[in-house]
DNA sequence: GATGAATGAGGATTCATTCAT
DNA sequence: TATGAATGAATCCTCATTCAT
């Protein structure tokens, strides 16, 4: 499958209605994530998946019509409890307050598997697949907290997409690392991110 | 080739001492360089980088003992301009403007390729690569280096360790969203490297 | 690989320069006629066709592109062998002989292999190779000859066509009933051809 | 399913009894057609089927033995239909207006649904297939009217085979050009038939 | 009977690597 | 040394068929 191959699937193929199929589902994403985790880009291959899963290979084709669908999935499986965190964040009255939550909330969920977290941020990088895990509204949520938490500053959008960037950054590199004082890489964050904002903020 | 492998090679198969042997293997790793950008990881492969090079696999294959060999060379060239510049940049006598320096140098390499550059950052974190392309004495220089830009920082290690990460992270976003202002991008590095490091200084 | 899908490449993926290529080539496209021949097409796969050939099967795809390719270059290996027959028929002065003569080179061909002409006929009519396939000079060339055989034949382009239609009907299903009377069925066919010209002839 | 696999049911799993079956079983069949006619071979598959059919996969099997089975079945249908009109030919006392009625009928029939019909008489050839769907009553009731048109013919048994075999040429042909023009078509196939047995009848 | 989830053998294709020439 | 033909393990994916519910 080449780069500019024009797209296939990557929905899941079925919404599962019955209850065994969704925990199907629920298992095979999991195992692609242990697979990934696992044994890195290189073993995760459908069968690998299906194995772990305890299922057949026929049985992943019947819920993910390729393997990127499969990625895709987890992908959105784990932005998921991020979407709730920004919702939390964003429901908060004090900006700053909102902007640190987020902050934490982010390298929680990176250290929690911190491999896992990495290479799917690879993933989510590659050009099949970027368009089915763009994340607008993400962005948008984050920038508004910015807003909140700066009000004078001069491109909220901008810096939402370096902050970003920065905190993945430095939490991947952490994770892979082997870090595990939550605290302390949180400070850390927390330091880049609002120096980052005390110096780009009054334009 | 699985993760847990044993190593194989990556050293260049011989060190090319005919100038003829040189520029091929010049060429290799340029080809190598220009399919990996064109093509992404999905088309990188040796036959296509060879007969990019105008040479045969075989010979291909003469001078590096495998893909991964190949790969590192790659990672090496690249890394190599950025040597020099943080060799200049320890040359220099005020700490500030020395990290300064740096950060310029580091922006301007990453946008000068910029999805070269990002899809060896992803090579570079991989298990089997990473021994090879580990970068001590780098780091070790850029932690002088910040050490005389904030002579009280309390962990210069790790404040290095964070801002490679940080910076990388913010260029590489930037370069896949296409951004071309080395100013206005060099400008939101230093905000968010001195603001980082005002915020982390003074333990 | 449906209907649908955009075409992929039919065309053999390089011209063997070397001696040895040659008959790699040429030994995978007996093999395919071989296992066509005596499988049907349930067999026809490509990994049975590169056992029968004796290569592997990464030697098969070095030559072609996929498995369409291939049977597009058995149809025209076949194909090629009448094409000759229709240059000779083209070049006689009388135009009943050269019809004559080209119905004997149809059956002839047709009866040599019966079971690997009809299947290629089968596919033949795939959408997905027509393009490939289509003889256009080898109808224009048959045209002619009807025109010279009946000069004053209203649509002498219908009546390639349906020569063409009918002679391959009643060859294809002598070849299957194991006919194997070459001169009775020659007979029988010039019967229909020339009675058909003779009935549609004066429009 | 290979070609020498020792057979398999091709027959209808049951004889539906009740009304509703024989709404099922009409309208599987009905879903293969059209599911071959839209599809192709590529896309001719039982889940195809049944999903056009509006049933779940398992009733198919239900009814069906195999996916032969289906395709036995609904070639029978198809020619249940010439059965008929042959019938009617048959009881026509003009034996040369018998043969012309059942060439109209032939034409017609084809060319209702001519990808239709082009992709069952190509079913029809394949071995595992042939026993099932073998038409003796056909040929011979064909022979009957061919004795009955030309009785001093000297094989009417070739003769049949070969009419049949060149008609089926003409029309599928035709149809495949997407010709829709039927009284031209069948005064063509006239014109073949009759030449033919002109030709061929004074043995 | 009907359903549809599950199965897994089978088949197409790729690509790193070797080795005879 | 260079060449490029040959190799085959590895991987993706399909679809006929079964069977528990």
């Amino acid at each position: 499958m080449n780069e500019r191959t024009p797209k296939k699937g990557l929905r899941p193929r079925k919404a599962p209605s019955q209850p065994r199929s969704e925990e199907t589902v629920a298992a095979i994403i999991e195992a692609a994530a242990q697979v990934l985790e696992a044994e890195g880009f290189d073993g995760f291959n459908t069968n690998a998946v299906a194995a772990r899963a305890g299922v057949s290979i026929g049985s992943l084709y019947q819920y993910f019509p390729g393997k990127d669908a499969l990625t895709v999935a987890l992908i959105r499986r784990e932005m998921k409890r991020f979407y709730d965190d920004v919702a939390i964040a964003l429901a908060m009255h004090n900006g700053e307050d909102a902007l640190t939550y987020l902050l934490g909330a982010a390298v929680r969920q990176q250290l929690q598997r911190p491999r896992l977290a990495r290479l799917l941020d690879i993933e989510e990088g590659r050009p099949a697949l970027r368009d089915e895990v763009a994340k607008p509204e993400l962005e948008q949520m984050t920038t508004e907290i910015i807003k909140r938490a700066i009000p004078q500053h001069a491109s909220p959008e901008v810096a939402a997409a370096d902050l970003f960037a920065m905190v993945r950054g430095i939490v991947d590199a952490a994770g892979e690392r082997g870090e595990t004082d939550m605290a302390y890489l949180e400070y850390r964050v927390r330091a880049a991110v609002f120096g980052y904002l005390a110096n780009t903020g009054t334009a």
